[in-house]
DNA sequence: TTTTCCCGTTTACAGCTGTAATCGTTCTGA
DNA sequence: TCAGAACGATTACAGCTGTAAACGGGAAAA
C-alpha cells in the first residue's frame, strides 16, 4: 500500500482478487480476454505492482506466485473516498443526490437503497 | 470534452467554475493559495486544458479570457459514473452500501439520504 | 548433451503529468 | 523612443503509464 494503482494495473489486481495466488501466466490468462495484452505486458504490470507493494510474490521453484497485498475492499473504499473528497467536498450525500438527479438510479436502486438506509437506522 | 482532465488541471477548472471568464493571472490568483504554483505553471495547465477543449478562450486585446467549456455537473457526473463502473460493476447501490459499511455515513447523512430517496419515490 | 522453452529482469519508447524556464512580441511608463 | 513588464508559445525534463521486445539463466525435452 504505497503508490497509487493505475488503471491497467487495476485489471491485474482484479484477477488476483478473483483468485490467488497465481503465476504470471495464470494472471495473463485470467485477464487477457478483454484487454488483449501480451504476456510480457502482464509481467511488467505485475512487477510494477510488486514494487508498489500492492502485490506480494513468493518464490515457488523458479517462478513466482503472486497475491494481492491490499484488500479489494480497502482499495475500493480509498478510491470512493478520494472521489467524494475531490468532487463533493467530502460529503456522501451530494454524491447520492447527484446520481439521483442524473437518473443514474433505477427504481430498483432506489428501492434497494431505501432498504439499506432503513437497515442502518435501526 | 475530449481527453481526460488531470488532477492538477482540475484545480484550474474549479477556479473557472467558481468564476469565469478569467485571465490567466486571475486564475493563478484564484488558485495559488493551496497549491503554491508559479504563474507559469498555471498558464501551462490552461493551455493544456484549451487543447483538450475543456476550456475555451477568447481574445481580449492581447490577452485571453478563459472559460470552462464543460459544465462542472457533467464532469462530476462522468467521473462518478466512471468510479461506479470501474469498481462497482456499474451499480450505484453497492457504492452506497460500501460507504455505509465503512462508516462514511453520519446519522445526518443517513437522514438526508432518506429524505432524498423519499423525494424520488413520489 | 545440446537445443529449446519459460521465467523474471532490464531496457525501450511514446504519451501524459507536474512543474516550470526561456523566447519572442507587444504594450506601457519614463 | 527605449527599457521593462506582461502575455502567450515553445521548450524542458523527470516521473508515471501503457505496451511491449530483448536478455540471460535455468529446466525440460530431444
Amino acid at each position: 500500500m504505497d503508490k497509487r494503482i493505475s488503471e491497467a494495473e487495476l485489471e491485474i489486481m482484479e484477477a488476483l482478487w478473483r483468485r490467488a495466488p497465481l503465476t504470471a501466466a495464470e494472471v495473463a490468462e485470467s485477464v487477457d480476454e478483454d484487454r488483449g495484452w501480451s504476456p510480457q505486458t502482464v509481467k511488467t504490470l505485475l512487477s510494477r505492482l510488486v514494487s508498489k507493494q500492492a502485490v506480494a510474490h513468493q518464490k515457488d521453484g523458479r517462478r513466482f506466485l503472486y497475491s494481492p497485498n491490499v484488500a479489494r475492499d480497502d482499495y475500493v473504499g480509498g478510491e470512493s473516498q478520494r472521489l467524494v473528497d475531490r468532487l463533493f467536498g467530502g460529503k456522501v450525500t451530494p454524491l447520492v443526490a447527484h446520481l439521483a438527479e442524473r437518473d443514474a438510479l433505477s427504481d430498483d436502486d432506489i428501492e434497494e437503497i431505501e432498504r439499506l438506509i432503513r437497515g442502518l437506522k435501526s
